[in-house]
DNA sequence: CATTATAATTAGCCGCCGCTAACTTGTCAA
DNA sequence: TTGACAAGTTAGCGGCGGCTAATTATAATG
């Protein structure tokens, strides 16, 4: 069960899809990823067996309860770590990358750390 | 020439074990990763082939100049990172772990931002 | 000197995760 | 109805980077 790299890349994509359109397929995913569609629906396919995703009656990607927890976990992730960065100067462009490349492998304890540290001196920039 | 997460662990250990000790063996680099001697064997051998590592005369590895610029390179960014962290109020463990998984994937700009930082407020913890 | 232990290497397996090529499926318009 | 295009899947390749098993090389010791 547990989520490495690409498929936590791969859930984040649909969760952030599936707020900007409520329908959403795998050709979608491929496009936002620049992945091919094989690679998509493999990493789907094994995101349905963990039962993290489903494919509802009209054919379009949905993300489980379970799923779109995981999802959140990780955007909320990105968007601290981007946050974070850009209170000390970064561009935006250079730490949503960033974010986007470290946001998988940050531990509960320091994640909760920087998110004190933001929400403390964030906006006192 | 783009070096992966993998190699540069490597190229770290082998530095960080340089500084402890003046002779050093893939032996001990594999205990120190944890990992088994042909894993080190080929990671060595790949770097190597780079010109990132040489074997000496008693068939100790060192690093070449460029090797060991490389290792600074990622070994500042693990050490700047660990004491972000802790500044955060992260422990130790912790702080140091994480270092070690995102060092890998942090932009030269980025990196520079949180040097700033923790320069200017690390300290006045 | 021969034996034995330690270190290093080679061969090859496996899972991950990209890819292309080719096939299937489904929809829509002539 | 059929032809064509778009979406999805299957088959299989290739590099990365762990691993074990087995071999070779080197060093220490009886």
């Amino acid at each position: 069960m547990n989520m490495r790299e690409s498929g936590e890349m791969y859930l984040e994509t649909i969760y952030v899809l599936s707020r900007e359109s409520s329908t959403v397929r795998a050709i979608d995913v491929g496009e936002q990823m620049g992945f091919s569609k094989p690679s998509v629906s493999r990493a789907i396919g094994l995101l349905k067996n963990e039962g993290l995703v489903v494919t509802d009656d009209g054919g379009y990607l949905k993300l489980t309860r379970a799923g779109a927890a995981k999802a959140r976990r990780i955007y909320e992730r990105h968007l601290l770590l981007s946050q974070l960065f850009m209170d000390l100067g970064v561009d935006k462009k250079t730490a949503t990358d960033d974010a986007c490349r470290i946001e998988h492998y940050l531990s509960d304890k320091t994640f909760a750390a920087i998110k004190k540290h933001v929400k403390q001196y964030g906006s006192a920039k």
